[in-house]
DNA sequence: CTGAAAGCGCTTACAG
DNA sequence: CTGAAAGCGCTTACAG
């Protein structure tokens, strides 16, 4: 590979001169810049990026941590890359993966990262990696609140998970239902929690009183009750004797067919005899179902550019003012799987 | 950031020892790596990744390379990340996710990629990208095979794709189906070819005789078509008289799920009346929707682990012989959604 | 607008 | 097993 002294040599120049050429920090005569152009394109000459990144001290690259262990993606994950992705490469900046466990973190050999900031997806409370982050002074702006005491000046993006699951009850309720049973996220995670106070502070004020039997969390993803959970769940409240159920929030859209499987299976139907909501769905697939589902439109999408755009206020690449804490609007798409009771 | 100079110092040795210390290319006396290793620790310091990259000429990172344009990911693209991303990091690799477009390409600003390597997905017909890579003597495989004429020394990881829609036909014959309308993939691919010539090879060697209109291509994804497409080739495939569909292969699970809407519309059912097989669809999908959606299994997740072996390979991380084409194995699943006619 | 020189923070032969 | 020195390929004040 040709380097900058051989442009600079056979275009007659100094290298800070083709430097510049490349770089654009300060003006170049056309001549000089066309006679560079044309040496480095017979060398097909690139220049280094990390020759470069290691005085600029910028590799023009954003981390995006992902969740630990055998983790897979949701849908709602694959959307929000797909917004970090294009927001980044818009603003000249490439994604780099980062999977990095607990683990490896305390391994000497592991290097600083070749990152300018991060994004960290799915934090967790006490977090490793956003405690390494934070030592290493990397930027970085989180999905969702953390609660790590020792990291102050914190950036997030975030639904408004309270107001969803009020949105939620409120639209259950105003079409008669009170027996409403929630298969939430699962337990580990603190948007799990958030909702579970929400829903039990909405239906209270409307007098109804939720037994804990009524909010269920999703099993570990490697556990054997993960893909059968679903099912389990509603089966075995559509069983219950105590409690009549005539809607279903759901936490994602495979939950939510887990479900009507059950209810299939009761010998009942949705949305005649059980709504269906689905709260963090695939809208194209939750719109190819029989019946069409019904549920939250959370925007991961916009959540991925959102999260690009506050950590380029941070970093410096965009200008003016920003909220630290920015929320993403969430809306419910009516489609046919709920039905007044 | 501490630097190796300040811990050099701190611990009484020469920066060679500290190095080595971090990088255990050669042995270094317990007494003087603990030295090091203190003072690391009491200077927070971590080895700048960039610099040593500038040395080694190595980034430990890969590319992959994703297609041009408003690309969304399936479910397909979704898991074979997650194998790439799980089997490079357990070689010590970081992904790099690269979105340069085409135009891109061309702009002078452009620096060479920080990557040893790379996979590149969704390879078209006259690849920029690929040309590139070639132009920049950086490795890399491809999902599928290229035609590249200028591009020798190719490495590929790739399902049987004439096998496989031999198997289909040869299952879907099997259950005594003659008429199978097939919902193939865009236009565009290259796969769309391979399976239109096997389908009617396959089915030929039977005596039966493929029409035109009994293989439908996905319009593009910006297209208004795009959404009701397994939904209107499904309506009119079942309202034409001159054939009688009796069973439908479709390209993926949400293209499937359209056209079950349309059967149940047309007052038909799966697998009753019409049955429907699935080739490249999100398995856990395929297994909670009704009736469960027999199909293809092509582990995407392992094609992205064997990228990433073939690729390191390639670089020489991974010692021993290779195929230079890899073939993923494939195999039905059969659920409830085929039936006998 | 251009050049000469120092420096970014590491690794790596070369000696010992 | 350890050290001193050169060098990886750029950018950046500093002069002119």
């Amino acid at each position: 590979m040709a380097k900058i002294d051989d442009v600079a040599r056979r275009a007659g120049v100094s290298k800070g001169t083709v430097s510049n050429v490349f770089s654009q920090k300060r003006p170049t005569s056309k001549k000089v810049t066309e006679r560079v152009l044309k040496a480095s394109r017979e060398l097909n000459y690139v220049p280094n990026h990390i020759a470069r990144s290691l005085v600029t001290k910028q590799t023009m690259a954003i981390g995006l941590t992902l969740p630990h262990g055998n983790f897979f993606f949701s849908s709602f994950h694959t959307q929000f890359i797909n917004g970090v992705v294009l927001e980044a490469s818009a603003l000249g900046y490439r994604v780099l993966l980062d999977t990095i466990s607990a683990k490896e973190v305390k391994t000497p050999t592991l290097a600083s990262y070749p990152i300018d900031g991060a994004i960290v997806l799915g934090p967790t409370e006490e977090d490793e990696r956003i405690r390494m982050l934070h030592r290493s002074r990397i930027p970085f702006v989180t999905v969702g609140k953390i609660a790590n005491a020792d990291v102050s000046d914190t950036l997030t993006v975030n639904n408004d998970n309270e107001r969803i699951i009020r949105d939620i009850v409120d639209y259950l309720t105003g079409l008669g239902h009170r027996e409403i049973l929630f298969l939430n996220a699962g337990k580990r995670m603190t948007v799990a929690a958030e909702r579970t106070e929400a829903f039990v502070d909405a239906l209270a004020e409307r007098g109804i009183e939720t037994l804990p039997h009524m909010i269920r969390y999703k099993p570990p993803i490697d556990s054997d009750e993960y893909m059968k959970y679903g099912y389990d769940e509603t089966a075995h409240a559509l069983g219950s004797l105590d409690r009549k159920v005539t809607a279903i929030i759901a936490d994602d859209d495979r939950t939510a067919l887990s479900a009507m499987n059950a209810i299939k299976d009761a010998g009942l139907s949705v949305p005649e005899d059980i709504s269906m909501f689905v709260i963090c769905g695939d809208q194209s697939m939750m719109h190819q179902t029989t019946p069409a589902l019904t549920g939250m439109d959370l925007q991961p999408s916009e959540l991925g550019v959102r999260a690009v755009r506050l950590l380029m206020h941070r970093l410096g690449v965009l200008k003016g003012e920003y909220e630290r804490d920015w929320i993403v609007d969430s809306s419910i798409i009516v489609r046919h799987s709920c039905s007044p009771l």
